[in-house]
Order: structure tokens, then sequence, then C-alpha cells
DNA sequence: TCATATCGTACCTGTTGAGTCCCATATCCC
DNA sequence: GGGATATGGGACTCAACAGGTACGATATGA
């Protein structure tokens, strides 16, 4: 349903956990599981994809632990989603081979562009402003930076909160 | 992995169909199968949705079909989506009830605005510009809006074109 | 009245996300 | 050096859902 998938939400929440928490060494799973609420085979599971990512670094043994790679500023949400379910490309269209109408398809520039927008916005969100509550300051800039949409539908205006 | 489903990319085509040839009356089922490419059953289905999202008006009996419900100028793609496969929210945290950390999830606030910039990039999207095959005189200024993405990481460099 | 089209719903199935488990490997402390 | 404790990597099961199909009901026009 144009989501991100629940895992890459989990990823997120821990990532931002880090970004909280700046002051503590490393963080190993079975803390990180306890704090955040979320199961501890799956942080697990989470973490290795993470450090694969070079999102976090990791250390072995007693006292071992992850902690961040970089710091928070240095990370934003479309590095995060890449590395939990790869390129973002909304639709199969760039994929080649995988679509039947690739050669007289005539969205498919268009669909491209639409993608490259869309990824452009996660990757303004860095991970030190999602770990901000309640950030106001810069987030509405944000939104007004995109052109208002003047003939926008009641449909969709309906969306809006 | 974040993308839309098949169904709202094969509605999207169909649609686009309709406004590339808006000297055509009405087009019927199986003529737009037969034009697409697209399975026969899969377009009736998708047709029937559509008209429900009154993004379509059909016409029943002998020399049936569908046509456009408005301009595809006042048709843009977050309405698709919208209908094909729900609100345009890619996590569950604004689902009431669905998440656990609700009361005390510091992100939350963002993630709704993050929603609202993605939601934002494809109401800007109509299906008349989606229409034109490599559109050029337009698009770059959609990416151009967003601000420049200056700490952007070699990771998500790599995903551009 | 019949042919032809849409309409509504229900069903089946393959894929994949979500979650779990096990064992190998690395590190630290005693 | 050896045991305790952490991560690393892979395989596995289960459930949800997108994708595709089928069939009868209904509306329209010749």
């Amino acid at each position: 349903m144009f989501r991100i998938a629940k895992l890459t939400d989990y990823g997120i929440v821990l990532l931002t956990h880090f970004a909280s928490h700046p002051e503590r060494e490393a963080l190993n799973a079975r803390e990180l599981a306890q704090e955040t609420h979320l199961p501890f085979p799956t942080v697990g599971k989470l973490l290795k994809t993470l450090v694969h990512g070079e999102l976090l670094v990791s250390h072995r043994g007693i006292n071992g632990g992850y902690r961040l790679a970089r710091r928070p500023a240095d990370i934003n949400v479309a590095q995060i989603i890449t590395i939990l379910e790869g390129p973002i490309e909304i639709t199969e269209c760039n994929t080649p081979g995988t679509c039947e109408q690739e050669p007289c398809c005539p969205v498919q520039s268009n669909w491209r562009l639409i993608n490259g927008a869309i990824r452009e916005a996660l990757e303004k969100v860095t991970l030190a402003e999602i770990a901000i509550p309640k950030h106001t300051n810069r987030w509405p800039q944000v939104s007004a930076m995109l052109p208002s949409a003047g003939h926008a539908h009641e449909l969709t205006r309906s969306l809006e909160p």
C-alpha cells in the first residue's frame, strides 16, 4: 500500500535511539530491544543489516555492542530506506527487463523524475532531525518549499491533516 | 520495497491512455486491454475501481465504455494512488492503534511531515503531464524546487541516474 | 428481445514481509 | 588458555496480501 516495510520503520526507531543517546559508548542488541520495546531477534537482524550498510559499527565480545558509524546529521532517511529495502523506485519501470512496455512506454521518463523528487525529499531528512521530537522550526519549510498545489482536487485535499 | 502496487502502475497506464486519446468518445475494456497490452480481466477490475473513485465515468450497453470524468490537468498522481491503494502514508504510525509506541513515540510528528512532503510531490504531477512523453520543459523545475541535498552521502549519490 | 457492455463479488494462488532459530565467530575477563 | 558473552550469517516457518480469475447480475441500444 505504498508504505515502507515495518522493519524499515523499526530500523529508523533503532537509529533514532542511537542518535538520542550520544553519551552512551555502545548499545548491545538486548538493551536496544528492551528500550525500544521491539522483539530481540528482530532487533538483532536489523542491526546486522545496518552494520552491513555501514550506518552502524559493531564490536563483538563481552561489553560489545553497536554505535553509529557517523554523525546523525550525516545520515538521511533515503540512505536508511535504501539499505533496508533496496533502491527507492516506486515503480518497477526502471528495472530493465521487468516492463513489457519498455520499448514504447510513454510514462517511463516521467516516472523516473517522480522517483527522483521523492528520493530528494527523503534525502533532505537527516537522522539528527528525526531524533528531535516535535521539531517545529525547520520542518514546515520543507513543505513550503514544494510548490503549492493550486489545482488540487477535493479528494486529495481531504487527505491533508 | 517502497513501491506502488503493480495494479496502480497499470491504472496509471490506462488513465494515460485516455489522456493521450482525447479525440475518442469512449473506450471499452476490451479495446483498452488490447491497446495497452494488459490482461483483459485486470483492466476490467481497474476500470471499475477508477469509476468508483470518480476518475472515470462509465456507459453500459452496446457501444458502452469509459471516459475521463474530468480534464487530465485536473487529475494528479496522488489522487490515483489514493483511489487504487488507499491514503498515502508511508508508515503505519498515523493509523491510530496500530503503533504500540504511540504514546511516547518521538518520531511520529516528523513522519507526518515526511508523508506530507511526499504527498505534495505527487500532487504536483498531473495526468496531463504524464501523458506527454519525454516532457522536458517543466519537470526539472519540480526537482529543482526541492532544496539541494548538500550533505548527501556517497551512498545515495550513487542512486541517482 | 437479444447482443453486448459494465457491475459486483467471491475465490484461488504465488510472492514476500515478518519473525524465529541455530550455529559459527570474535572479543574480553578471569 | 578457557569460558562467558556478544555479534555474524544463514535457513526456516508462518501469515498477509497483491495479482489474477471467474461468474452471474444489470443496464443499454439496435
